[in-house]
DNA sequence: TTGTAGGCGTTATCAA
DNA sequence: TTGATAACGCCTACAA
């Protein structure tokens, strides 16, 4: 596999290369004439021009970095990844830039910064909420280098996000639950260092409160055993809770499980509603009342925002927030819908 | 942010640039003396080589493509699509390797034959075994460029791949049932147009002829609701089977609800075993016995025999199979295990 | 409308 | 041990 060159279409054609570099961009200043030509010789011979050297001369590597934590294998990306990959391709690739996955080791001199940074190997950076330490966003900052998070940095200004709107979309749920008649609500969360846990457990109080209610807020590792065991204490102390939200599927599948070993029935007894819609949510039994996250559109946005500050059309900060969309089913409806 | 260069650091040095490049490169023909105060000023002005001039001038890309089709989103990468992808890296990462992933698409001029591999954007390329047509895996022959699939092609000859072992995975299953007493089996897969479900299901046949046993062999959309279908049709007509090993877990489930409504007991009544473990698995009722399969192994021996390809140190055709571990769990122990 | 020449930031080959 | 100098393959003034 022998490499043909700018050259080699230069003298087949019989100009200069610096008119089968203007053919290429279909420059207006060459004649139609000539253009048909060369394209007719780049055909023939095969030619493909070298990405590489464009990107020297342009001074750009059309390519954007996804920066991921590899070492972090329970992780909300290692579910939905191929999706927001998805997302971000959606919208690079016809602007013909390159997506590539960066697993962030901070060890020596290799690091991403130096590496894809410095190195100018990206002209932009996405990456997961959590995975840079604040000196990383500040030097990102200080270096002008376009970056877009997925999910917003709790406590970080001046950082560009992409995020569902989990306050909001607790409030879905919650409301939910309150329509189907639930009043004494509790919220089953993860782990409550995590800022997911904030923003979702807040909105589940705000909503209440806006109702003159009041709910209790747990948290736990948001493993499935640990939604059954959180259930099981609370049916055991005190009062029995009539309505569940849950942080995520496997926390609701805890829950399932201790109420029916429990022999309580769902929804008559509790309604219990969740975050996420995992594909096995529509056959549970009974079937989870889920709320959709589109992380497709999230993935989207983020390239979208990503782009607009690559090519400087936008510099301001800015966060987009995403509407979840409530998927009703039997675990929390009392009176099936018509 | 003004980028230095290696003109810059010379300059400053007091030295040729080539010296530059040669102290970058840790040559045995620089005095270390040199060596120090090069560095010295390297890390004083916080220079980091482009990497993009590199890569012209070496001729090599340094990175690697991962070839999807994020068209279709139910895919078996969808699930493991992380895991693999943290594997590659694992392996790409050290060498100084970037992972790039990209689309398939086959519009137009832009298709990845000629942005990867004739625009030389990267050194190889490890894609899913079924999303190259014919003419795409020849081309990439013809051309020497290295490639490698993850999956095996059926009937395609002469293509590196790394694959699960599916036909002594599925006879790692079938043996189980078999020693749990089971004596009337039956496999449920999923498309019989997917290679998965040859191969999967000749290991069922083969492990029951050779106890002179035979079973019988089901094909569907392997979805949850389809296997609950077949397995109803199962307990309608005719005997009713005593160990069903299933294609995925989503098939699995359905079998699960299928039994329960009919009252059957799991595993007294009947055993289920299934390929793929996912995180719900083992929170079925009952907990679901499962065939592990080592994803993060397979993106490390796709990357692994890919690097050996490209830096030629192998050049044959080869194909790895990884063998899967048997996970038991309830829904197939009667004799709980001591 | 086309061609010439220099630059992008490295590496590599010789001389010195 | 170092330093010119020419690649690498493309883009972009500027000149013809």
């Amino acid at each position: 596999m022998k490499k043909v060159t700018i050259n080699d279409i230069a003298k087949a054609a019989n100009v200069a290369k610096s008119t089968v570099s203007k053919v290429m961009n279909d420059a207006p200043t060459v004649s139609p004439d000539t253009k048909r030509r060369v394209r007719a010789i780049m055909k023939q011979m095969n030619y493909t021009p070298s990405s590489i050297a464009t990107q020297l001369a342009r001074q750009s590597s059309s390519t954007i970095g996804v920066l991921v934590d590899l070492s972090r294998k329970a992780d909300f990306l290692n579910h939905f990844f191929y999706t927001i990959i998805g997302g971000i391709e959606n919208v690079a690739g016809p602007l013909h830039y390159e997506v590539t996955i960066s697993n962030i080791q901070s060890t020596g001199p290799d690091n991403f910064m130096n590496r894809l940074v410095r190195g100018r190997k990206v002209d932009g950076l996405i990456m997961e909420k959590s995975i840079l330490t604040r000196e990383q966003t500040e030097e990102l900052k200080l270096l002008e280098f376009p970056f877009v998070s997925i999910g917003q940095i709790p406590g970080a200004e001046g950082i560009s996000s992409v995020d569902i709107d989990n306050t909001l979309g607790s409030g879905m749920l919650t409301e939910h639950l309150l329509e189907q008649g639930c009043r004494r609500l509790v919220f089953l969360g993860g782990e409550p260092a995590d800022s997911i846990f904030e923003s979702r457990s807040r909105g589940f109080r705000r909503s209440l409160k806006a109702r003159g209610l009041e709910g209790e807020v747990f948290c736990g590792e948001g493993t499935v055993a640990e939604g059954c065991r959180m259930m099981k204490n609370l049916l055991q102390s005190g009062p029995v809770p009539d309505g569940i939200v849950t942080i995520s599927n496997y926390v609701a599948f805890g829950v399932l499980q201790a109420l029916q070993e429990a022999g309580l029935r769902i929804p008559a007894d509790v309604c219990v509603a969740t975050f996420d819609d995992y594909p096995l949510a529509p056959y549970t039994s009974p079937p989870l009342t889920c709320l959709h996250l589109d992380t497709f559109e999230l993935g989207i946005q983020a390239a979208s925002m990503l782009m607009e500050r690559i090519d400087g059309t936008v510099t301001g900060v800015e966060t987009r927030l995403l509407l979840p969309t409530l998927i009703t089913r039997q675990s929390s409806l009392r009176q099936p819908a018509k």
